[in-house]
RNA sequence: GGGCGGUUAGCUCAGUUGGUCAGAGCGUCUGCCUUACAAGCAGAAGGUCAUCCGUUCGAGCCGGAUACCGCCCA
């Protein structure tokens, strides 16, 4: 035995190797060749700021396997990769490791909020410039990890053409866009409610507020009529707002409050005088029916206040404190005015009661502080001209979405879309091309600085503080890493790009704004076909997060398990539209599989050395696939004639089915079902059956056919799972003797067995051999003589049958571990024991050892109960006459056929039955 | 409140147009260190396809209702 091929195999000795190299020798940059069909897709762009989860790795799996089907099968392929700056996220890093370079001895859970705040307040002390540096340079020393990551894992990536959405020429774009949109009035500026989360100082958009529902109060409150005869109640959620409050709506139809509109009331605490008006908005079910307006701080109650025109007044601040406007409120947090007005009403006898409510508040995503509704001046993006294109390219199939339901979220997201806020009060990110003049109050929106202003002339400008929306630059990706504005090369070649991936949580946030965008400025779609994949899950289904510490980490899962087992995990997990649950057993199961992959090819190596140096020499040459023709079995002795035909054939099926597996994403499918022919047809039946052959000292004349077949079908199997679990293949490829000068498997073409070689009658014959092959096992297990060899007589009215066992008796013998075989034509007579009955023949086992004829009886009887079930359904169909008459000629006589077999086994098993007394 | 989805073996899930579809992997049980692989080989057990009603010659599959579970949006 040759020891150079370890019996277990070790992904960390292979992966690292073949990673680097696929990097360095820049495999996967797409050719020149315009003649090629092309495919291309952008990768969804990972933060800097992360590194490489399990939601990657799953994601990047999936497109992987895509990209290296695609790129076999003869696709110039362009998969490219890039970065996103994440301003919220890498502001707040860079803030808190200013905040511990500042407090560097703070521990505990309370540390990383003190340093969060006081990084904020040395951000500030230190001035826009200086900071952005800090993230430049954090950005340098820690952006890349996801990229060494995906390096790591065989992202077969066009690293040549790698692209941040900070680069120079994207910034030059997103302030194209913006002037181009600012032109056309799509974008605009101005005071309305927005979501402002008070932790990190900035507005955002209504996509970055996570509601969640929590066990709240309602606060019943009077509040007095100014003519003193009597009071209204309201009933609020947010007590402290009602500093804030200008009104008093109730609904039109509300008889009970309908002498009540037109009146006014006294604002209790501020004594501000305020009126009750109707609005249709009003739902008279909610609370009391009548609610306060507070048109500062509730998106809904500005709405009423500009139908009624009522004033605004702002009670809250931007740090979530009471303004000068509150009173004597003024200065407290939120939430401590809350009680304290609480306190106050209850004192003053206005606070009629306190129910138990549950309601939904709104939290930024980003750091969970719950969002205040402020009225704030911010820039816009106008939704509706841009959302039209968008919606009809998805009705009508330009975009595909898959799965489908994914298309109804879609369009019924936006249906229903609200303008966009695009400005941020952050400092990392695309500064807004606007500059203010001071003297005049002019806007300006430029692509350059400009000198002065352009209605006074005056040089007294000052610039927009505020940046963009990261996802404002990160719609543009499809056609801006591909060179827009320049009308380059690969714009022209690669876009429209033919598939996006993504996770379902950004298909708003991206994938709906991606095709906004696309459509707008190249007027076409961004991508063709949008795959939304699952999500990774644990092992008990739960979402993974970092407070619940059930993250799993992909790399000490790849470190554990390997990266072909991990990605192979995922794959055939990764039905369309099914979360994935990960489990150390499923990890396990796929590195038996990666471990199954490499003693096959061991074996094959091994037997392969002992061949005669020149047999070998010539062996690559006799590999290539006929053009045209594709991959065929060449002609080989009769004993493995069949096993060849069937493999082949078997070969040319699965090849059909990955296809299509592939080409809808159902990704499940097609990995199970090269697993199973890899592991339970290749190496459990087609080895098995040659392994005489293989590990026989060679004899010269006899050699080539049976490795050339061999070593078409293992080199084509390989081929086949080489999307899947890339390193593996790669490096047991590179072993073996091969026909072409490629120097990586992922670049020669996908298995090439062709419908030619499908061969019904072999595989049909090869079956019924397996058939025997197992019954045979079978019985002797049930025997319990699973440690001898006990030799057989087979009976069949079929004399083709008959001849076809012995035309492989060897090898059925072998496979069974069986002594001697004996034919008889017929069938055999029940007895007490050892004979086994199918459909078509007949088998008794000669044994020396007594058989257990309770055992005997109870399998006897069980059998015969279940064959009764199944005969009373097929001979109640066969009795239905409206099912004869109306079910396919096909399916009739199917269940006829199955009448028939069942009636000859039942009738055999009875007899048995009746021999065991 | 609006929208989308799920319920199939002990567990995790497949099951594409209704008729050999009742399946896979893991787990369990039995026997094997058979010279590629014990991360293996050979066998076995295990399910009223959530419930009810309907359409149909025929229903995990189509329609309706109910129960429970999930997700998204407001």
């Amino acid at each position: 035995m040759e020891q150079d091929i370890p019996k277990v195999y070790s992904p960390e000795a292979i992966e690292p190797r073949w990673a680097q190299d696929w990097v360095e020798r820049k495999l996967y940059r797409p050719s020149d060749d315009a003649d090629r069909r092309r495919f291309c897709l952008v990768i969804p762009p990972p933060n800097i700021t992360g590194s490489l989860h399990m939601g990657h790795m799953l994601e990047h799996t999936v497109i992987d396997i895509l990209m290296r089907w695609q790129r076999m099968r003869g696709a110039n392929v362009l998969w490219l990769p890039g970065t996103d700056h994440a301003a919220i996220a890498t502001q707040m890093i860079v803030e808190r490791e200013l905040g511990r370079e500042a407090l560097p001895d703070l521990e505990g859970p309370q540390a990383n909020a003190a340093w969060q705040r006081e990084g904020q307040r040395r951000r500030l002390e230190m001035g826009r410039d200086k900071f952005i540096e800090r993230c430049w340079k954090w950005k340098e020393e820690n952006g890349d990890a996801i990229r060494l990551q995906m390096e790591r894992l065989g992202a077969s990536v066009d690293w040549t053409r790698h692209r941040f959405t900070m680069d120079p020429a994207y910034t030059r774009a997103v302030i194209e866009v913006f002037v181009r949109l600012y032109a056309e009035g799509l974008i605009y500026r101005g005071k309305y409610i927005v979501n402002w989360c008070p932790r990190c100082g900035t507005a955002v958009s209504d996509l970055e507020v996570v509601h969640e529902e929590r066990q709240g109060k309602l606060w019943h409150i009077r509040y007095p009529f100014e003519d003193g005869s009597g009071h209204i109640t309201v009933a609020t959620t947010r007590p402290e707002s009602m500093l804030g409050d200008t009104a008093v709506a109730v609904n039109p139809q509300d008889e009970r409050y309908s002498s009540a509109v037109g009146r006014n009331v006294v604002l209790p605490l501020l004594d501000r005088v305020i009126p009750v008006v109707a609005d249709e908005f009003v739902d008279p079910h909610f609370g009391t029916g009548a609610v306060k307006v507070t048109p500062a701080h509730d998106a809904n109650d500005f709405a009423i206040a500009q139908r009624h025109n009522l004033p605004r007044v702002e009670v809250i601040g931007e740090d979530a404190r009471m303004t000068p406007e509150a009173g004597p409120y003024r200065g407290m947090d939120r939430f401590e005015a809350r009680d304290a007005i609480v306190q106050d009403l209850r004192e003053r006898g206005l606070l009629e009661k306190i129910e138990d409510y549950a309601l939904s508040v709104g939290a930024c995503q980003r750091c969970k502080t719950v969002v205040e509704p402020l009225l704030s001046t911010q820039w816009f993006m106008k939704m509706q001209p841009l959302v039209e294109p968008a919606i009809r390219a998805v009705e009508d199939g330009r975009v595909r979405i898959v799965p489908d339901n994914y298309r109804k979220i879609y369009l019924d997201w936006m249906y229903r879309i609200h303008d966009w806020c695009i400005s941020r009060q952050l400092w990392w990110g695309h500064r807004l091309p606007v500059w203010y003049c001071e003297a005049c109050g002019e806007v300006m929106v430029a692509r350059e600085t400009p000198a002065r202003c352009a209605q006074c002339s005056t040089a007294d400008l000052r610039p927009e503080t505020d940046t963009l929306d990261t996802w404002f630059s990160s719609g543009l990706w499809p056609f801006v890493t591909l060179g827009w504005p320049e009308q380059t090369e690969d714009l022209r070649r690669f876009y429209p790009t033919d598939l996006m991936i993504m996770g379902f949580d950004i298909l708003f946030f991206w994938g709906a704004r991606m095709i906004m965008l696309g459509m707008k400025f190249m007027n076409d779609v961004p991508f063709r076909e949008l795959y939304i994949h699952a999500l990774g899950r644990d092992a008990e289904k739960q979402k993974m997060s970092k407070t619940k510490g059930n993250v799993i980490d992909p790399l000490e899962v790849t470190d554990r398990f390997g990266t072909d087992a991990t990605r192979f995990a995922l794959a055939i997990s990764a039905a369309p539209g099914t979360d994935i649950a990960f489990s150390s057993e499923k990890l396990e199961s796929y590195r038996a599989f990666a471990n199954k992959v490499w003693n096959a090819g061991r074996f094959i190596l091994m037997n392969l050395q002992k061949l005669p140096p020149s047999r070998r020499e010539n062996l690559g040459g006799l590999l290539q696939p006929i053009p045209g023709v594709g991959l065929e079995p060449v002609v080989s002795s009769e004993q493995l004639q069949l096993a060849d035909r069937w493999i082949f054939s078997r070969l040319a099926t699965v090849t059909r089915e990955i296809n299509v597996a592939l080409a809808s994403y159902r990704f499940h499918e097609a990995a199970h079902t090269i697993y199973h022919f890899f592991w339970h047809e290749f190496c459990d039946w087609y080895l098995e059956w040659v392994k005489p052959v293989i590990t026989a000292p060679a004899a010269e004349e006899k050699l080539p056919t049976a490795w050339i077949n061999l070593l078409r079908v293992f080199e084509a199997s390989l081929h086949l799972l080489h999307p899947f679990m890339p390193f593996i293949t790669e490096e047991l490829w590179h072993r073996l003797p091969r026909a072409g000068a490629e120097p990586s498997i992922s670049l020669t073409p996908f298995s090439a067995a062709g419908e030619r070689v499908s061969d019904t009658v072999s595989e049909k014959l090869f079956e019924t051999i397996q058939e025997l092959v197992v019954v045979a096992r079978n019985a002797k297990a049930e025997l319990g003589l699973q440690d001898q060899k006990p030799s057989v007589q087979v009976a069949s009215e079929d004399l083709r049958l008959l001849e076809l066992f012995r035309a492989h008796q060897e090898t059925i013998q072998r496979l069974a571990s069986l002594q001697a075989m004996n034919f008889t034509r017929g069938r055999l007579a029940a007895d007490a024991g050892g004979v086994r009955v199918t459909p078509s023949f007949d088998v008794r086992l000669f044994t020396e050892s007594r058989i257990d004829p309770e055992a005997e009886r109870q399998r006897l009887q069980k059998e015969k109960e279940k064959l009764e079930k199944a005969l009373d359904q097929a001979k109640k169909q066969l009795g239905n006459e409206e099912f004869m008459a109306r079910a396919p000629r096909e399916v009739v006589r199917g269940v006829e056929r199955r009448h028939t077999e069942l009636r000859a086994h039942y009738e055999k098993v009875l007899d048995s039955l009746e021999r065991l007394g």
